[in-house]
DNA sequence: CCGGGAGTTAGACAGAGTCCAAGTCCTAGA
DNA sequence: TCTAGGACTTGGACTCTGTCTAACTCCCGG
């Protein structure tokens, strides 16, 4: 899918079991239209732009209902914030210490092999593979 | 080494060119023996067990300076708190979600192959490796 | 015995994220 | 069309992690 449009967005909200409100569909494609990783705060200024209309306390409460769903996911990297990522499909990330910019490392051509055995009971959620690096001294 | 004492502690602060004081040496303390990742939060609490004496700023002062001289290390996993860990050698990370539980997986049987080329005047930083699990349902 | 720099401190502060009780919105049913 | 009720949203208080600052203490060299 190439364009986003926030009709899209209403759908997409319906085919994961997700009631699709205007601050919904509103905080989706901020998201995904985008297509960029988001903090919570960067979330609430791309939707309130225009003018406000969606509290601090439903951007929250939006953005961990899209990760329950599945809709999204989580992307662990700064001590002082999360960030959001429309791309649920296997990939890595970069990060870039000084800047804060965090990118894509596509899931294709990287192996990761000789993980030992889980211990019994336990599943794994996901595998977070994040390449720190900075501008060269 | 297997038996840490605060005379061990006060070299090895040495060594890493800091200043050996009563509090970094019970902070140091702290970490090397339990070795174990813990917060900042726990840190303060494990040296003020027995009677308090050292705040809060010199709890962070102090695992920033080892950080900065490279005597601990930090864990990124968890949204609401960073983990500080004493063991600086490669290594990843098993994080279960549920309790917080965050154990070492030892780097000499994994390989990662295949990340590409850092784009130019980058330098990797390090590379961390999570992998996330729950209990099964 | 001093003087001064390094280290520590309490407490104010900042930012991310949660919680709550009150209000609004939307819909299904009459 | 009207209405009741559940779902959703809201402001603001609150918590927690982490930083900052200005005053104080400690320690060492002269
Ligand atoms: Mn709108
Ligand atoms: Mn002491
Ligand atoms: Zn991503
Ligand atoms: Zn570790």
């Amino acid at each position: 899918m190439h364009h986003y449009s926030r009709d899209n967005m209403a759908e997409l909200l319906r085919a994961h079991d997700i009631n699709p409100t205007h601050q919904r569909i509103e905080i989706a494609y901020a998201l995904f239209s985008h297509q960029e990783h988001l903090s919570a705060d960067q979330v609430m200024t791309i939707v309130n732009d225009r003018h406000a209309e969606t509290s601090k306390a439903t951007v929250y409460n939006t953005l961990n209902l899209f990760l329950e769903k599945g809709l999204i996911r989580e992307v662990i990297v700064d001590p002082s914030k999360v960030f959001y990522d429309p791309n649920t499909g296997p990939h890595h990330h970069l990060y870039e210490v000084d800047s804060g910019r965090l990118t894509d490392i596509a899931a294709d051509d990287v192996r990761i092999e000789g993980l030992p055995e889980l211990p019994k009971g336990m599943e794994t959620v996901g595998i977070d593979l994040i390449v720190r690096v900075k501008r060269t001294a």
